[in-house]
DNA sequence: CATTCATATGATAACATATTCATACGTATT
DNA sequence: AATACGTATGAATATGTTATCATATGAATG
């Protein structure tokens, strides 16, 4: 007598994998900041303020954009604590919060250039 | 005779960070790919991936959500190289392309938690 | 205190994205 | 070759996102 093997029995797959998946609200958080690096107008900010701090005016002229569109932004980075500023003035000036978010671009820049590298 | 300076002029700057900006090219393709980590769906599943390889159903199964969901979240993320898939009959497993997408995920998990000890 | 400059914010329109449904494709089995 | 099963794909819809415009806020200055 012939033991069939059903085709697509997952429950052992889907038990030991269920119980070692985080939370929900990990994983939403995790996307959350992830999405916003997936964005090129932020990511160019970013990469801006690799290279010094910058008032909201001279982002905006960088990137040839509204100064609306650049403040909005910023907001954005701060909320994920990617950015901070400091005011001077009438001028507020925005900065790296801290050095994740270079280590963060970093990683992604690797995994481009590695495909970048296999397509040859 | 007092030397005025002028309230906002960021020539300097701007020719600074100018000059060190990456191409767009490179910052479209790295927004684009911190996009497709920028999904709950998508992280869903390479959270899952990092435990066993999986076929579309299973992971369909284990999410809750349709078999076709899953397979254009799946296209999406082959494209971007962070998983790849082999063939058995007729079911098709999918695993992780390399361990950048963990490395990144880190990434990502390590700002969250500095975040939250900042907000204690 | 009215004005100017720098920034922030709310509403809106244009665009992008994710999911589902229906269906096609590919593989194995009878 | 007809069927069943697993997966992929296209179209459509619902939902999110981004940039802009108009305008408000906040700080310095005459």
């Amino acid at each position: 007598m012939v033991v069939h093997i059903l085709a697509h029995n997952h429950e052992e797959i889907l038990k030991k994998v269920k119980s070692e998946l985080p939370e929900d609200e990990l994983i939403c958080d995790l996307a959350d900041l992830f999405k916003v690096f997936g964005d090129t107008t932020r990511m160019k900010i970013l990469y801006s303020l690799f290279e010094s701090e910058m008032c909201v005016c001279a982002i905006a002229e960088l990137l040839g954009m509204a100064q609306s569109a650049i403040s909005h932004q910023l907001k954005v980075l701060k909320n994920a604590n990617l950015v901070a500023n400091r005011r001077e003035g009438k001028t507020v000036y925005y900065f790296l919060a801290d050095n994740h978010v270079r280590t963060i671009v970093a990683q992604g820049f690797d995994h481009l250039i590695e495909k970048h590298q296999k397509q040859k």
